[in-house]
DNA sequence: TTGTCAACTGACCGAATGTTCGGTAAACAC
DNA sequence: GTGTTTACCGAACATTCGGTCAGTTGACAA
């Protein structure tokens, strides 16, 4: 009756889990297309076939990798703090949020901003993708047109800029440097909303 | 006498520099990796082998692509505006100059933003690329030093944050759209010097 | 001690990869 | 017209690719 089908102690070996967050260490380091079955073999320690005994293949490891990335954007979108209040606090919010998301689940993000859409996983991916930048995009918009935002520049450009600044966080963030999320957030949000000259 | 070696009219087809510039488009759609010789091909019209008959192979078509981009930015940093003056004010002209070369060799810097280090050409790209960076978050330290910069931040996190903003245009810039080089590097600079809040 | 089963190996498959090569048609030089 | 050069094609090359499958191993239960 104790522990009938409970995972008991594993008698070492890999489980779909660990070969994910491997192979997205593998597919952040060599990219995804520059990545054989044959590194990611290496990386884990076993034979290629092993794989195939924990994960379908290659492509629906990035599916999964892909997906995780794109729910914490999903549950972001859907939180009443990014729904309710003036514009430019939600979208203070959303910004913090994102940079949050992005160095919590940092293979994840990374992997899912350099799709270039090559295969039906990545244009799904990215079709998501897009969703989420709609979002933002309307938000800044809001936020300019409440005059919370410089009229000089185009809220679309805005955007651009800003949201490029926090996905730029992917291509060099190392949390072994001891920055935590919340104090790239603050460094990111003091330089796009207040500036850097003093 | 008259044009003995000049090149005169051609009968239509393609020479390296035709090759690399359409190879440079499909390189950045699909990714260096995630790209063919066959792709490559389909999108010049002609067969595999035609394309060996103007470039000796991928890897070098690759690396003549990084070249472009990195001679653009070793002449900007060789340039005497970037020596001499108040650090915030070379900084300025350096953000300026940046998003110059990146709007003007768009294909060829994006490529290179994208370079992993899969192989000797695109590890030699990533070192003069590293020399690069290494000057920028030296003049960033200048102009903290000077007093120029908000002391509340990290110099190097300000380096980061500012050049990931000038690098993530390549993800998004598109001419056709109508800003210029000078409108983008305007919006930036409004962006992080001087702050979006109004 | 025997049987079960999770976790894996090694040999292999067909397809795709980057590259080479012999040949060739059209444009040009003379 | 003849010879040369330019720009290409089609077939083949060795290698690597993602993936399959029949078997093996060792921990554990009975």
């Amino acid at each position: 009756m104790a522990t009938p089908t409970t995972t008991r102690q594993r008698r070492r070996g890999h489980d779909p889990e660990s070969v994910l967050s491997i192979a997205v260490g593998v597919f952040n380091e060599r990219g995804y297309d520059g990545t054989s079955m044959e590194d990611l073999a290496r990386a884990l320690g076993v034979t290629k076939s092993a794989i195939y005994y924990h994960v379908p293949g290659k492509e629906q490891l990035l599916g999964r990798a892909l997906d995780r990335a794109l729910d914490g954007l999903s549950e972001m979108v859907a939180d009443e703090r990014a729904a309710s209040g003036p514009a430019i606090e939600r979208l203070e919010w959303v910004v913090r949020q994102s940079v949050r998301i992005l160095v919590d689940r940092l293979p994840y993000v990374t992997l899912l901003l350099r799709v270039r859409g090559n295969s039906r996983t990545e244009q799904v991916a990215l079709e998501r993708r897009r969703e989420f930048d709609a979002f933002i995009s309307h938000l800044v918009k809001e936020a300019a047109a409440e005059g919370s935002i410089r009229p000089d520049v185009d809220p679309a450009l805005v955007t651009r800029l800003l949201f490029g600044t926090v996905n730029s966080i992917a291509d060099w963030y190392q949390p072994s440097r001891g920055a935590s999320s919340d104090d790239v957030a603050d460094a990111l949000l003091k330089m796009a909303f207040t500036g850097l000259r003093v």
